[in-house]
DNA sequence: TAAAAAAGTTGAAGTCATTCATCTTTATAG
DNA sequence: CTATAAAGATGAATGACTTCAACTTTTTTA
């Protein structure tokens, strides 16, 4: 029964988040006013507030729909990872980066990182790290993976093992939004430099003993 | 020649620095007002801005007190590991955390974190991954260390290991601060718990050839 | 010591996110 | 179709950080 005033409430919703991310991407968050995206999507400052409970809201409802597009890269690599055990690594983590710059800015990243940090127990905040997890979850069952195909030792316990890869990555596509001027490609030549030697490490050896 | 212009100077700074630690410790950052700092300070709003150009920054002064105590709780530990590679490694990351709450509370760490990261590009921002590289280092310093000693295989590159150590002890902190409720010893037990596996790959083994 | 210059202090004004009492529009009841 | 109720839109008001033009205090000069 899609009544008018259903039809209209759904429709300033998509104005107001259309409006957001071309404004959020050519003019950078910080810059944005409210009342620039009330005025862009037709209707008053007070009416974005019944739409999104603050300016943050707007910017993760972005994020969210990154890091689901992101994730979905991964699925593809988890399918079918790469027969090294290095190569397999990489793979999922270079699938995250590539994906991860379609909707958002570096300076938009940067600002939904800093609100999530600076109130964890929000919503927001607590979405923002629901996501992270869902990422590490994947990267451990890559690891289990790797293990049940034969190629990971099977002494390493892959839950630990696959929450520090995916910090690392975490934090190195963090040294990538802080610089403007860092280009993905430089991003990956280093975290594959701190992968390789690890995956190295892991690789199940000839059968001793 | 300190003259009374010098003296009145250093006299406000360290008025508002004080207000400001204890203002921020008793009722949190987001709480205090730079006009309850400069009340307690007796001092005017616009003086304030007059010694830190944000609101950021004082709490910025603190956070690199915070860290140059941890600094050099680091440097005890270097210079006289443990033996084993695990408990060496772990009784430097544990002298970061056992240092990380004496001027600063989780709430004010969150927000200091989120402000480098919002604005990486700032004085501010640079201040504080400054501070963070140079806890990297020293992680890179101690695996140097222990190579020399012998007891870290010598193949092993201890500038990206000791990186992706420092990137993952830090993560760890942030999920620290994230959560209230969250003691050191759960966040001491939780790193161990990844850095231990982590650290028996990395040992010498028997010379084999 | 008096005048001029330099340095620093001040608080009112500006900006922007957010709130809320009022008003308008849509749906429902008789 | 009219009256009532419900839902939602509105923008002026609030609160907090930050800026800045005018004012004071300190130092220097002669």
């Amino acid at each position: 029964m899609a009544g008018l005033r259903e039809k209209q409430k759904a429709d300033r919703e998509r104005r107001i988040l259309e409006a957001a991310v071309t404004k959020f991407r050519a003019d950078g968050y910080r810059a944005v006013r409210i009342e620039d995206l009330a005025d862009m999507a037709q209707v008053s400052v007070g009416t974005v507030y019944n739409y999104y409970q603050t300016k943050g809201d707007i910017l993760m409802a972005t994020v969210a729909m990154e890091v689901e597009e992101v994730l979905d890269a991964g699925l593809t690599i988890l399918a079918d990872p790469p027969q090294a055990v290095d190569d397999a690594l990489l793979a999922l983590i270079f699938a995250y980066y590539d994906h991860s710059l379609v909707y958002l800015t570096k300076e938009m990243w940067r600002t939904a990182m800093a609100l999530a940090i600076e109130a964890p127990g929000t919503p927001n905040g607590r979405r923002y790290f629901e996501l992270d997890q869902r990422l590490a979850s994947q990267m451990t069952d890559l690891v289990k993976a790797l293990q049940n195909r034969g190629t990971v030792r099977q002494d390493l316990d892959p839950g630990p093992f696959g929450v520090l890869l995916f910090n690392n990555l975490n934090q190195m596509f963090l040294e990538f939004v802080k610089d403007d001027d860092m280009s993905l490609e430089v991003l990956r030549r280093r975290v594959a430099a701190q992968t390789r030697p690890l995956a190295q490490l892991i690789v199940a050896g000839p059968a001793v003993h």
